[in-house]
DNA sequence: AGCGTCAATGAAAGGCAGTATCAAATATAA
DNA sequence: TTATATTTGATACTGCCTTTCATTGACGCT
C-alpha cells in the first residue's frame, strides 16, 4: 500500500481493505457506503480513512446539487467531474480551456484565489438510455 | 414583500423578518446565523424559509470548500460567486467567457448536463489587509 | 524473534445541520 | 366575520460525521 507507506501512514487491515474497495469503484461513493460494504470495519475508521485520503490527494470530494457528500478516486493531478444526479457516476474531465479562463478570471477577481470548484451535473448516458 | 405574493406565499411575520434580515448582508450566511440573529423565530420556520426562497430564486446556496453550506442572495439570473474562506464574504461575478466555455465543454461531455457549479475560494482584500 | 512505543481501532456517546410531526395560530378568500 | 388551508414552533428525530477513551496492533529497535 503505497499510498500508505509513502506519507508514513501505518498500512493496517482496516485501512487495505477500504483502500482495496475504492480501487474497484468506478462510480462516485458516500462514506457510509463503504460502512455498509465493510461491516467488518468500524464506522469511524471509514470515515477517518476517507479524510485521510482526502488530505493524501488520492480522494476528492464532490457535493451533489443539494449539497450532498460523495467521493471518487481522483486519478489525476487536477481536473473537473461530471455527476450523474441519478446514479452518481462520476465522470472526470480536464479541459485546457479551463484552466486559460481560470487564468484569465483570476485577474479580474479581487483578492487572493486558494481554490476552485467546477462541476458538471448530468443524466448520465446510461441513466438516459435505462 | 412582493417575493412572496408573486408567488403565492403567505406574508408572514417570521418570513417577513428574515427577509428583511436578509436583505442587509452583502456577506453569505448559514441558516443557523440567521436563526440565532432572530430568536422570536422558530429554528425549522428559519429553515423552512431558507428553503423556500432558494427555490424561489431568491438565495443561492453555496459550498465552502469542506462542504459547508453557507447562503447568498442572488441579485442577477445567472452568476458565479467568490467565497473567502476566511470571513464568508461573498462575491459575484458573470463572465460570458463562462457560458461559451460551458457551450463548449457540454458538447464534449457525454449525457445531459442539468446543473453546474463554479465557484472561486479566496481571501478576499480586507481579510488579506487586516 | 521479542519488546516498547505510539499510532490506529472500535464502541459508544456527542455534535451539528437540517427535517418530520402535529397541535395551535394566523393569513387570506369568501 | 367566518371558513379554510397554510404556516408556525416545540420537540423529537435523522443523517453525517467527530470525539472519547480503553484496547489493539504496526513498526523500529535490538
Amino acid at each position: 500500500m503505497s499510498i500508505l507507506e509513502n506519507r508514513g501512514y501505518r498500512a493496517t487491515a482496516p485501512r487495505r481493505a477500504i483502500i482495496e474497495l475504492l480501487e474497484g469503484k468506478r462510480e462516485g461513493f458516500t462514506a457510509e457506503e463503504i460502512s455498509n460494504e465493510l461491516p467488518q470495519v468500524g464506522r469511524a475508521t471509514v470515515f477517518r480513512t476517507v479524510k485521510l485520503l482526502l488530505n493524501a490527494g488520492v480522494l476528492c470530494r464532490l457535493n451533489m446539487l443539494d449539497g450532498a457528500p460523495r467521493y471518487s478516486l481522483s486519478s489525476v493531478e487536477h481536473h473537473h467531474h461530471t455527476i450523474c444526479v441519478k446514479c452518481g457516476n462520476v465522470g472526470e474531465f480536464r479541459a485546457t480551456n479551463i484552466e486559460n479562463l481560470m487564468r484569465a478570471l483570476s485577474e479580474q477577481i479581487p483578492g487572493e484565489i486558494v481554490g476552485h470548484r467546477f462541476e458538471f451535473y448530468v443524466n448520465c448516458e446510461i441513466c438516459l438510455k435505462g
